[in-house]
DNA sequence: TTGTAAGCGTTATCAC
DNA sequence: GTGATAACGCTTACAA
């Protein structure tokens, strides 16, 4: 292993002038920074990074803490967070909440072990930061998926926007009597949804009767359906249907499908998340794009923000999401 | 910030007593061996991994290197390293391809420069490694989706036999005609279902002649269902097809439902990887699903073989598909 | 069974 | 402009 001093050796300079030369601290002779890079070049040195993180100044490693790799979501974020990272020439550190049995808490203990500069914690769905996990945050951290929660800086998508844009499309081709299929009431992503789209339709003054034109499944295809059919009982006249999610989109156009009931003509169908289905799908599915490299490109300069000690701004991001138009509207 | 030497002050110890109580490496008595736990309890002492990664013996992270981690496939793969190396008690230090240009090179080098105790490279599509990569790999690698080349312990998934199994299922099902519409002829993936297919059909005395039974599409819905076409247009007998992949499954079963043919009565389609969609289809497609954990956890456990100088066994490991029976069989 | 002390490769504080 | 040198927090001979 080759070191500082083996370059400063080479160069016939001493290791505190290879040093300065390498940070820039302080100014040397065109002369030696040239005998410096040759030798450096020559012996192929690469700074110790563990030695560098130990004098001080931090480890130039973020951790990144994502509930679940295998949701598809994850994986765009952390594309995001990892271009930031490299144009900062940071290091990421990666863990996922399935090796901690989702235990928050534990999980992030594990990357401060570590001594990472910061950490993004990237949640699998949007959630308020627990109380006790709030309480253990330090400076350091950013949250993405979360709500506006005081300390923690975050990142979150527009649903309510998303979903005031998928009431404007639909009216736009005409929809009077539009449903909602969302998933379980308590998940915010979905509340948001259906209160933006409610919005947008009030806005319009398309008349909007929540318990009759809104059923409630579980974010499967299967409960698309069945939430369809309960829906269609209830409203015979209804003319189209906004899916919290693409995969209760799809259950809801394979039933449509089977009652005979011709996409787009006598149905529309919005779904939500852009997942890659949609754009497959036998009837192709028009859906709300989540800007995920986005979030997670954000989350990471705001991370960057506050190790370099200034503040976020804003503190609280909301990024919209994108209208992908395809056959099923 | 709370040092070993904080500790072995409280507990009245020297720093070596406690350095050696935490590794193990030597006899202490409980009596000490109680003063120092507390003490530690006490003030919540955390060793600094980079004064242990400088004196010596590893850092405790391993790299990874996943060309595109937005495929859904790398996350898997992920997923499984990750469980391993939690039980090592390792860090996973993350990098994907397309933050380096698909540079493969750069990219381990990148991960080098941090001084990483081995590496993953988890390729996206199977390929052997490249020459020039091959050169500048030393003993603390494992390849993930290659081939199996010296030197390199590699772990892959076994697409021969998944051809066969797939054989086997629809020779089971009563196949006689059975067709298959593969990706780019150059790809390794394609090429392997391929030959294993016909293997089993062989084995079991079916007539398959590639120039007609056999088309190549692009691994794209739309080019299953125009290999299809031109499938059924060559072999108006047909009554199953084999595809290599779930896109193309998926397209064929749409172009089907189009032509009238009914899945699977008339025509059975099985697909390849068990991607998600593939199980709420309109029709819910058979499918192959891939060992990705099971990839993944292996090639961790390779590395660390290598890692504490053992050599891994066997070098090269072929993981079994598995397959997920659905009714489009 | 325990302690002393010499590094590991950097950076930063002095001094020149 | 440049050089010594003392840390940073830990492990590990070497002594006792």
């Amino acid at each position: 292993m080759i070191t500082i001093r083996d370059v400063a050796m080479a160069a016939g300079v001493s290791v505190s002038t290879v040093s300065h030369a390498l940070s820039g601290k302080r100014t040397i002779s065109e002369a030696t920074k040239a005998k410096i890079r040759n030798a450096i070049e020559e012996l192929g040195y690469e700074p110790n990074p563990n030695a560098r993180a130990l004098r001080g100044s931090g480890s130039g490693v973020i951790g990144l803490y994502a509930y679940d790799i295998t949701e598809s979501f994850a994986a765009s974020i952390i594309k995001g967070v990892e271009r930031v990272a490299r144009e900062k020439n940071a290091y990421l550190l990666f863990t996922s909440g399935t090796e901690f049995d989702e235990n928050l808490l534990e999980g992030i203990d594990f990357l401060k072990r570590r001594r990472v500069d910061g950490i993004i914690i990237a949640y699998g769905i949007r959630q308020p930061i627990a109380e006790d996990v709030l309480a253990s945050l330090d400076a350091r951290v950013v949250a993405v998926n979360t709500s506006g929660q005081p300390r923690v800086p975050s990142v979150q998508p527009d649903d309510l926007g998303g979903g005031e844009i998928a009431a404007g499309l639909l009216i736009a081709k005409g929809s009077t009597h539009p449903l909602f299929i969302g998933g379980p009431p308590s998940r915010v992503a979905s509340a948001d949804r259906l209160a933006g789209f409610a919005k947008g339709l009030q806005r319009s003054g398309i008349a909007f009767y929540p318990e009759r034109q809104v059923a409630h499944g579980d974010f499967t295809p299967a409960s698309g359906a069945s939430c369809l059919d309960l829906l269609l009982d209830r409203c015979p006249d209804a003319d189209a249907v906004f899916c919290a999610n693409d995969y209760m989109a799809a259950g809801a156009i394979n039933r449509a499908g089977a009652l005979g009931i011709s996409i787009p003509r006598d149905l529309k169908v919005i779904g939500y998340d852009d997942r890659e289905f949609a754009a497959f799908w036998p009837i192709p599915i028009t859906s709300m794009a989540l800007p995920l490299e986005e979030m997670g490109a954000t989350s990471a300069t705001m991370l960057f923000d506050r190790i370099e000690g200034r503040e976020p701004e804003p503190m609280h991001l909301v990024l919209g999401a994108r209208l992908v138009e395809r056959a099923s509207t």
